[in-house]
DNA sequence: CCTACCGATCGGTAGG
DNA sequence: CCTACCGATCGGTAGG
């Protein structure tokens, strides 16, 4: 499986006089558990949906039990928030390299578009697409879709850059945008790694498709 | 709201001697009745998902009590299958007409991604593109699995055949199809009614965006 | 004997 | 990390 999104966990940063450092462990083992949950949980999510898997389901899946998980999660629905929050990994800093003018614009295009992709096809990317932020309350659920909506003004972005530049004909960048997410949103559904395409092959193919058209070229 | 995929009813076929007509009332107000029950579930599931919505809450939603809805529906399960099997509507008329050669190919396309988006922004397609199959037990769920299997190949056997016959460029007809499957179930996400844009517009600017590309024509 | 529907409660399981 | 439970609510069904 592919880890990358979780490589990059920020190291505790000290606080600056004596921190109390109540409640929450924080030790390395304590971590660690505490991700695989999320792990599981987030695999048992994207299954099963959110209503459907238990907490018992979950512990059993690890071998605790129920009421151990609380040691680890304050509730279900923090679980569920925290895979999502996962499920972005280092999406931030790609959207952060989007800004680069010194990269043509449909080549930062293509950059995004595979790691959108790559974060999206993992446990928590998959938890992301199929479960999304609906069952969570308003407040953290609005994070999370506060995030996606950076996401979809990034892709927007670009195309309108692409179009003052000379790169792109004249188009509606949120059709655009929002065809693009639909077709990256549902490759989870229905790739199998199994399959004969790869997830970077898969949205190269994409690419090349909205790049050229279907049509012969005419003349 | 639309209810043309509602209109074609078959009628009851009369058995050849002396039908039993047992159980089922089938009287007029019994099937209106039967169909606002589904058509409420199906915005209700939409809306909270399947296991988040209560029989309590369709009922209280009707304004009718809980077990009354056991005169029309077996089960909470086959509610949803029903709903799911109302979101297919005319489809099955439309992927006949897929096949009349005398229709060139593109346009053809455009009349099935048309009729596909009608189908599955209203209350039914709704619920099946935001809730599904998956929470149905194996066999129901393989039957909304299998149509949903001819839609996608109705779209690979154009492509194909429109490769053939030089209306399109060479390209791989199953990603065309999982990137326009894609795009178009992602719509009753993010489309309001209210929006600037109806769901026609936006299928035909996605088709507008599929057959031309985005990049400037070299040259 | 039928339909349509009620108030009440069944056995189980949810998150905590 | 476990046993033992809670308040509530689930889908489904009883008698009338």
């Amino acid at each position: 499986m592919n880890d990358s999104i979780l490589s990059p966990r920020p190291v505790a940063v000290p606080s600056p006089k004596r921190a109390p450092r109540r409640r929450p462990p924080s030790t390395q083992k304590h971590e660690d558990k505490r991700t695989a949950i999320l792990r599981t949980a987030a695999q048992l999510f994207a299954a099963n949906g959110y209503e459907a898997t238990s907490l018992d389901m979950i512990a059993d899946q690890l071998g605790i039990h129920k009421a151990t998980l609380y040691h680890y999660v304050d509730n279900k629905e923090s679980i569920l928030f925290q895979c999502l929050v996962m499920s972005f990994g280092d999406l931030d800093a790609v959207i952060e390299r989007m800004k680069d003018r010194s990269i043509p614009v449909l080549e930062r295009l293509r950059i995004f578009v595979r790691s959108l992709a790559a974060a999206q096809n993992n446990d928590f990317g998959r938890c992301l697409v199929l479960v999304g932020s609906r069952p969570l309350d308003q407040a953290p659920g609005d994070s999370i879709r506060q995030f996606q909506r950076r996401l979809d003004m990034t892709v927007r972005d670009l195309i309108t850059e692409g179009i003052a530049d000379g790169s792109f004909r004249p188009l509606d960048p949120s059709i655009f945008a929002a065809l693009l997410f639909g077709a990256l949103n549902w490759v989870p559904r229905w790739h199998k790694d199994a399959g004969k395409l790869s997830i970077q092959q898969v949205v190269d193919s994409f690419m090349d498709l909205l790049t050229k058209g279907i049509e012969v070229s005419r003349r």
